[in-house]
DNA sequence: AAGGTTTGCAACCGCGTGTGC
DNA sequence: AGCACACGCGGTTGCAAACCT
């Protein structure tokens, strides 16, 4: 499909543009039974013909079972223009305080929805701390904790460095956007102990009180066991992933993404083999590595 | 209804950084 | 200390859908 710049030469051969169904459900296997030590090794020991980076970037940001998705809420606007105002184009960090939002999402919102609003709503006002992204001088002045207070723990121990660092930028803040910042209702992805950023009177020292969870070792074990007890019918599965789970899209990824793709459900020749996806977009291509899956 | 334009977003690239040798 | 490799981040691109005329 040759989206963004030409080929380098080095992945001539590989495959390239949209991800088929196929290719997601291999990949997802693969990482659910090996995890993701080497993005380099991994396509080709999975037997995906796409660069590690292509392999990365579609986990990250579509396949990881811990997304989001959907519209963002006016919560989540709201921290991202918080949040950019302080930080500025530091996607990853913003990320990091949006549990099941990704940074590519978070860009491509900022750039298509909130980047208007934002200069809309306080013209001339911005003197943020971070660089003010794209020398954008209508960034809003952050509110400290009402940005942060829909932040919540991220995925794992891994996962708190960005958060560490926005702290260090927030103890950096000027002290009256402290003083001043008043907290946001409570985040809708706030909902377990693991609930890391300040507001709602938990603060760094709520931060720095994380759990340390090895989220590598057992992140897939925490996945297996709740799809068991899924299929088993039991409703009461945590929010291991911390991933919103109260919005009635919140399903089970695996079997969301197992539906999306028409490769679950007791009718599957009844499911649609391609088409437009609410969520994933498989524009078209099938069968291109259809079959032999590396289920096990 | 058809054609043109705009918008949304998935995917790619280059570069910076971290890590191991 | 220097080098090479791998990963992650941010910017950019282009397709497809939505919207407009």
């Amino acid at each position: 499909m040759g989206r963004g710049r030409a080929p380098c030469c080095a992945k001539v051969g590989l495959n390239r543009g949209s991800w088929t169904p196929q290719e997601d459900m291999r990949l997802i296997a693969y990482i659910q039974k090996h995890g993701h030590a080497n993005w380099r090794a991994l396509p080709r020991q999975a037997g995906l013909l796409r660069c590690g980076k292509s392999c990365r970037l579609r986990w990250i940001n579509y396949l990881r079972p811990d997304l989001r998705r959907g519209n963002f809420t006016a919560e989540e606007e709201a921290t991202v223009i918080k949040l950019h105002a302080l930080l500025g184009n530091k996607w990853s960090k913003i990320a990091a305080c949006l549990p099941g939002r990704t940074d590519n999402e978070i860009k491509n919102v900022w750039n298509t929805h909130l980047k208007k609003r934002a200069s809309e709503q306080k013209p001339g006002v911005g003197e943020s701390k971070g660089e003010a992204a794209d020398g954008d001088p209508d960034t809003p002045v952050p509110s400290l904790s009402s940005a942060s207070s829909s932040m919540t723990s991220s995925e794992g121990s891994n996962e708190l460095e960005p958060v560490m660092d926005i702290l260090d930028m927030l103890a950096d803040a000027p002290t009256e956007a402290l003083a001043t910042a008043a907290p946001m209702p409570t985040s809708s992805c706030s909902s377990s102990s693991l609930t890391t950023c300040a507001g709602g009177g938990g603060g760094v020292e709520e931060l720095l009180e994380l759990p340390d969870i090895d989220m590598d070792a057992d992140i897939w074990s925490i996945i297996d066991d709740d799809i068991a007890r899924l299929q088993q019918g039991d409703a009461t599965v945590p929010c291991t992933t911390k991933a919103s789970q109260e919005e009635e899209g919140n399903e089970w990824w695996l079997q969301d993404l197992e539906k999306e793709l028409g490769l679950w459900g007791p009718t599957e020749e009844s499911q649609p083999q391609a088409g437009p996806h609410d969520q994933i977009g498989y524009p078209g291509q099938l069968s291109e590595t259809e079959g032999d899956m590396v289920m096990e």
